[in-house]
DNA sequence: ATTTAAATTGTTATAATATAACACTCTGTA
DNA sequence: TACAGAGTGTTATATTATAACAATTTAAAT
């Protein structure tokens, strides 16, 4: 596991410490006063991020979260469980799921070597509101 | 199963009638010739037909496809293959597929009303070249 | 230590994707 | 025929992401 250049390290440190998903501008402005000033240079810091797996895509929100799977190198098989009311996401990690799809064949004959998968609907806590 | 209005219909004709997923402005292009001029009016006919199940969006891809899947009024429980070197997008239609992550629960407790799930690989075709 | 290749950074500009706000029109139904 | 809800048309703007180019840093190979 190579070392996070500068840039990377900042947006993950700070992507890390969030408690939600965060996206790409407003990462952008929290690391503005650390010297990072253009779109492009947090686009890099998050597609490497993404690429060794420290951090994940959630693709239905256009946001980013750390990794909360020790066991998540890199990103080949994610899951996510998403709160349409507060938006709280979690990374699942289950390993009958992660088995289940990991074997998963489909009759068209493709060779998986990776998956995303996206759970919507309400949290605990926006249940009982 | 309600009709679907002008817009809707011309930009659900066009989806339909495509072999691979469109992108929105792709789909303004092809349509400006039937009076359809703004993104807004495409993007509300999409909003629509995604609702209504009779399109679904590839979220990795900003991409839009027609259901492909006769049983899936509603856009509830989705699942796609997509090919990483042609980028062939193919809905998945597996029943066992659909049955264990309908019923699949997350300790966490969270109520689960939809999900989504794309596998990425090679499709038959490029496997080989 | 010097060379070299790969990765990273900095910068400006621009492309691609998506929504806000407002006025008007159509459609079905009471 | 009045009404409500869905759909349309339009302009402007917000949000997300990449192109292109030059310079610098890093880590390995000689
Ligand atoms: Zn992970
Ligand atoms: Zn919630
Ligand atoms: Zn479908
Ligand atoms: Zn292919």
């Amino acid at each position: 596991m190579q070392n996070l250049s500068k840039n990377q390290q900042i947006i993950f440190d700070l992507i890390d410490k969030s408690n939600e998903p965060m996206k790409a501008y407003a990462i952008l402005f929290n690391v503005q006063k650390k010297g990072i000033k253009a779109p492009l240079q947090v686009y890099r810091a998050l597609d490497k991020l993404v690429e060794i797996g420290k951090i994940h895509k959630i693709e239905s929100r256009n946001a980013f979260i750390a990794c909360q799977n020790s066991s998540c190198q890199v990103s080949k098989a994610t899951a996510f469980s998403i709160c349409e009311s507060c938006e709280k996401v979690t990374e699942i990690n289950n390993s009958s799921l992660s088995k289940y799809l990991s074997n998963f064949k489909d009759r068209a004959g493709m060779k998986y070597s990776k998956y995303n998968l996206e759970f919507f609907g309400l949290c605990k806590k926006c249940i009982t509101k």
